[in-house]
RNA sequence: GCGGCCGUGGUCUAGACUGGACUAGGACGGGGGCCCUCCAAGCCCCUAACCCGGGUUCAAAUCCCGGCGGCCGCACCA
């Protein structure tokens, strides 16, 4: 199996794919659009089942609250996320074919190198040092340009209504933290996750599932007191190992990542959060389950250049695959309190979080008092916002930069304010405190939902006696169990319905077939990754015994019918070996 | 720096260079039947396609242009 090229791999599966009902590109009949994929039959299934599998493995086991909140999204959210300034692509066209390309995925073809974050001129410069031309005409490139890649909408009849699909769901459960707080009972830590479409409006998607422009996302935004920010959990995966390629080894040129436990990663600091780090595990452990072992993967450490606008920290979690390389399952952020600091700054509300002392204390506190009437002189209409942020940045690193240079540079959604003497008053004040309020930080693990099933594919595809067989984990096989009579007669397929009946009634995705010889229908059922075959023969006739066929090895065991809802039971829910089943019997 | 290739039933493909007998062939799959069977057996019947639009021509799957979609190589870099 391992004798199949990458790309022979890849097809392979595209076809399976298509050919038994995975997923296929969207708009067939219109020639296709790219970036979108339809899931058929069995792909809504599984990927569904994948989707169960993460909510059960990160929702029910630790405890998490699960939200669902729209995809349109009022474009204020946007605004003070940075999303609407930050979200963007460096995208140049052709001067002679007028084709669109993502300037950076040009150079990067070109060099082998990542050019991510780098400004537009720096990126012109690179290109034409490196004489970067048009793909698919060779013509010259116009210098690259920012596109956003929110995808935008009006609300409603209003043009000026403006609002976007989302990109991620974290902003669904930002933009709901006071409530969240309240259902969490007023304490920290807590989590909250949530599943769902979002759209990135992609330049060039060119690898198929890989790179979409509609995709589900599946992600969790876990909230800590960024001054109590140790894991009580740490110690359950403490010698867990981690394969991990951080920042400070990529910067001595390491290409190869290093396996460390999870108590090295946080000693040596490659890992800044022990709940990123907790999660990470979880998310070794979580694609392991769906067939993909975790020497095949790894974490590796963004770069400053190549992070998000909000993020301190980010791990992605990457998996070889045949065709794309490495590719990333999941994302684990870190993402401080950059995002309810700014949904405070825009809306006014207050997302603190009052953690109480023991007794008050008496404490010297240094108040910057906004000074109204010179910020709305010099900022406007934004002076509400400046003065919001201003309360919620730390007084001394305003009253230093006032003393040092006259000014401060106070840096919101992605513009600079400068605030000089005339705009704050500065007090010096004792106050007794009951306790503090503080912004939580916030963990962020995110898992891309299409990339996983196709993973899951791709590690469950094999070769046997030059049929396929499908290997998928058992409790993501879209059809469960299959029931066929061994012949058309003498009885045969009505006893098989009345089994398969039985079957549905106990829960079980079942599929009936009749059809053809009984390889045959084996052989279909391999291919779609059902592990389970259950036939009816004369001898069920004679003592109602039925054979059990594993997907994996071929071998049959005997199983009495009225016995058969209690070992499916034993074998998809409690993980029982197929050749462990016969005892039970 | 440069170039190239491809799109035909559900899937894989033949046909294209050299336009006409193509009513588009095959294999696999799928449906029905025979057979009555434990790993894609065999036989019969059926099913279903030239990516879209325009042009050239008496005639276009075939040539040209545009669109949509998919993909690759050399060189360079490491």
């Amino acid at each position: 199996m391992d004798c199949l090229s990458s790309t022979d791999k890849c097809q392979k599966i595209m076809e399976l794919a298509r050919r038994r009902g995975f997923f296929w590109q969207s708009y067939e009949i219109y020639g296709g659009e790219s970036g979108f994929i339809d899931y058929g039959p069995l792909g809504a299934l599984l990927k569904r089942k994948i989707e169960q599998k993460w909510i059960d493995e990160f929702v029910r086991k630790e405890g998490l609250m699960l939200i669902d909140t729209p995809i349109i999204t009022p474009s204020i959210v946007f605004e003070a996320s940075g999303h609407t300034t930050y979200f963007t692509d460096p995208v140049t066209t052709c001067k002679k074919c007028g084709r669109k390309w993502r300037a950076d995925h040009l150079l990067e073809e070109k060099t082998g190198e990542s050019f991510e974050g780098l400004t537009l001129e720096e990126l012109y410069k690179k290109m034409l040092e490196n004489n970067v031309r048009c793909p698919e005409c060779g013509g010259e490139l116009e210098s690259p340009k920012f596109f956003n890649e929110l995808f935008k909408t009006t609300i409603g009849p209003y043009s000026e209504n403006v609002g976007y699909g989302r990109p991620e769901t974290a902003q669904g459960i930002f933009s709901n933290f006071k409530r969240l707080y309240e259902l969490a009972r007023g304490k920290l830590p807590f989590g909250v996750a949530q599943a769902g479409r979002c759209v990135r409006n992609e330049i060039s998607p060119r690898q198929g599932p890989i790179r979409l422009r509609e995709l589900t996302i599946m992600e969790i935004e876990f909230f800590f007191d960024p001054e109590n920010p140790k894991c009580e959990k740490i110690f359950e995966v403490k010698n867990e190992k981690l394969r991990l390629l951080p920042e400070k080894l990529l910067l001595d040129g390491v290409t190869e990542p290093i396996e460390v436990t999870v108590e090295e990663a946080l000693k040596n600091g490659y890992i800044k959060s022990e709940w990123n780090a907790y999660f990470m595990v979880k998310a070794k452990k979580f694609v392991e389950m769906l067939g993909i072992p975790s020497e095949k993967q790894f974490f590796k450490e963004k770069l400053p250049n190549e992070r998000a606008h909000y993020s301190t920290q980010t791990y992605d979690q990457l998996v070889e695959l045949s065709r794309w390389g490495t590719v990333e399952l999941s994302g684990h952020a870190w993402r401080s309190n950059y995002d309810l600091k700014m949904h405070m700054v825009y809306s006014g509300e207050d997302l603190r979080v009052f953690v109480p002392y023991n007794k008050p204390q008496k404490v010297r506190r240094l108040l910057v008092e906004p000074n109204k009437k010179a910020l709305t002189k010099d900022f406007g209409e934004e002076a509400l916002r400046v003065s919001r942020l201003l309360t919620l940045t730390q007084p001394e690193f305003i009253r230093k930069s006032l003393d040092e240079n006259g000014f401060y540079e106070l840096k919101g959604d992605g513009k600079t304010y400068r605030i000089t003497f005339e705009h704050v008053n500065l007090k010096e004040v004792e106050v007794e405190e009951k306790g503090k309020r503080i912004i939580p930080n916030v963990a962020e693990p995110s898992f891309g939902l299409d990339r996983l099933f196709y993973a899951t594919l791709e590690y469950a595809y094999s070769e046997k006696d030059g049929r396929v067989v499908l290997k998928l984990p058992r409790e993501l096989a879209p059809i469960e169990v299959a029931v066929f009579p061994l012949m058309t007669k003498d009885g045969l397929p009505e006893k098989a319905k009345k089994v398969y009946c039985m079957l549905l009634d106990h829960g079980f995705m079942v599929e009936y077939d009749e059809s053809g010889s009984i390889g045959r229908r084996y052989a279909r059922m391999d291919e779609v990754g059902t592990p389970i075959a259950v036939t009816i023969d004369h001898q069920t006739l004679q003592d109602n015994t039925v054979t059990l066929r594993d997907r994996d090895t071929w071998e049959q065991i005997r199983v009495k019918v009225e016995k058969l809802p209690l070992t499916l039971e034993k074998y998809f829910r409690e993980k029982v070996d197929f050749k462990d089943l016969a005892k039970l019997c």
